[in-house]
Order: structure tokens, then sequence, then C-alpha cells
DNA sequence: GCTTATAATAAGCCTTCCTTACTATATGCC
DNA sequence: GGCATATAGTAAGGAAGGCTTATTATAAGC
């Protein structure tokens, strides 16, 4: 028996999402959270980690610590701003790139697999759906 | 600019949801994780932990310290299987009932704010396909 | 110049989940 | 009966992701 509550069903979908995710992803080392804050960075190059961070909806040092394995990792370089002393500028290295599309492959063939019951279109209204969402909450 | 990917939507929904709910719920002493549960229980009464743990999607471990919680809190009790001495019995406490309707109330008020954005036709094409996803991956 | 605000970090904690390994019990097979 | 294998639950320990609180360095407003 399927629970029906939006609350339980986004959560558990979630939840195999990321743990599909973070199995085939273990060899390269990056885990779903971080892919999340790779993505977000490429869409926001340059920016700072307190803003980062507001994107992500984490804390500042939640971030911070996600950014110091990035960077171990030689995935994302913290820049100096020349303006202001106190701030990073976010960068992903050339390294990242090809290792951003493997992830990409990861992750639309999880989803591909979990939305292979769905037609195209009730794809695309699940997307307007959730972004409506989110949208509202953010 | 908000994101597409299905994998992030569910999972930034979800957390936004589960920070709300910890919050709200905090005095009562019960997490969304323990809220999840007790609802999978009680829909599932006198099973036993393992059977429970793989509804829940968790280890039995995972799911055996979550029980000690709420045995603690004196919401849960494992009896012992008369047929099987390996096996515990769950059941919901009659101290349960009205914490877990408090409970409803805090779920449900919380997935009304966040989707009050969407007509009753748009809720229910929402959790159909939501359902038809969780489905396909159970 | 002094106060207040901000960016990043440190320290330390909680929750959720995992892997591995163990105990006790049940069951199937010779 | 007696042994091998499977199963239910738990213990120990750890990783990941998140939090609160406090600190440091710098910026900016009055």
């Amino acid at each position: 028996m399927i629970h029906s509550k939006f609350g339980f069903l986004s959560y558990e979908i979630s939840h195999v999402i990321r743990q599909r995710f973070n199995k085939q992803a273990e060899s390269i080392g990056v885990t779903h959270s971080q892919w999340r804050v790779l993505v977000h960075l490429s869409e926001n190059e340059n920016c700072r980690q307190v803003d980062l961070a507001d994107i992500l909806n984490v804390k500042p040092i939640t971030l911070a610590r996600q950014i110091d394995l990035l960077e171990q990792l030689s995935l994302v370089k913290r820049l100096n701003d020349k303006e202001d002393r106190r701030v990073f500028r976010l960068k992903l290295t050339t390294k990242a790139k090809p290792i951003m599309q493997e992830l990409w492959q990861i992750a639309d063939s999880i989803e591909n697999e979990m939305c292979n019951m769905l037609s195209d279109e009730e794809k695309g209204v699940l997307s307007k759906l959730l972004i409506t969402i989110k949208t509202q909450i953010s």
C-alpha cells in the first residue's frame, strides 16, 4: 500500500534518487549533495559562497564544508575578490567540465529510469507543478 | 533561477517540508523520519520490524534505532511473537493516537501552505504522477 | 574613529543512514 | 536426531549532511 501524502512521496522519491546517484557516482567521489553544489555553481559562476548557500537553501557553513571537499577533488576553486577581501569567488575548474558530463549522464539515466512510465507530456506537467511549488517556497 | 531537474526539485521540496515539520513538531519530540515510521506503522499494525524496514526502504538496523526512540516516547511497543521467538510485532500505543492527530495537523498545514498555488485538480494530478513513479521504483 | 553589518570559518553537535559482525532462533535436509 | 543455512534483531562504529553558536577579518555608515 502506497501512501499518497505529498510530503512522503517527495521524500521517498528523492531518497531513492540520492541512493542510486551516490552508488553510481561513488567511483568519481562525488555525492548527490556535492553534485547539487556543482550544478548550481555552474549556473552561477563567480558567485560568492554566501550567495550560493542561499541558492542551495543551506547555511553558509554547510556549503563551506562541501566546497572544501570539492576543492580537494580539484573541481572547484576559491578566488579572492579584488574589491572585498572578505569574499571568495567560486569557479569550476577545467577538470570539472568532463566530470560533470559523466555525472549528468548518471543523473539523466536515473531520472529516465524512474520516469519511464510517464509520457513526455506527463513529465512536462510534473515538472511544471513542482516548479510552481518550488517558486512558492523560495 | 530555478533548476528544472526532477531529482533536484523533489529533493529541495522534501528538504523544506522536513525542515518545517521538524521545527513545528520539536515540542512533541518527533522528527519527520520518526513521523514517517509512525504513519507507515499505523497502516501496517502488528508487522515485524523487518517488514516495516522494507516498507520504509531502510535497513533493519536503521529502523531498530528509530523504534528505540519511539519506544522511549511510549508511542510504540514491541510485542513478542508467539510463534517465532526471533520476531517482534510492532504496535502503536494508545498514547500515540492523539499525538498522531496533532502531527497530522502539522503535516497537513505545511502541505496546504506549499501547494496553495495549485488547484485541487492540479494537486490530484501531481499526486497521481508521483504515485506512478513511487510504484515503479518499489 | 567608532559601531554595526557581513563573509567566511571553527568547533561541536544531531539526525539519518550505512556496513560489518554478532546472537538467537528457525528451518530444511541428511 | 543433528548439522547447515537462513532469518530477525541488535551492537559498534562511521560517513554525510545539516544545524547552532561563536570567532575573525573586513567593510561601511554615521
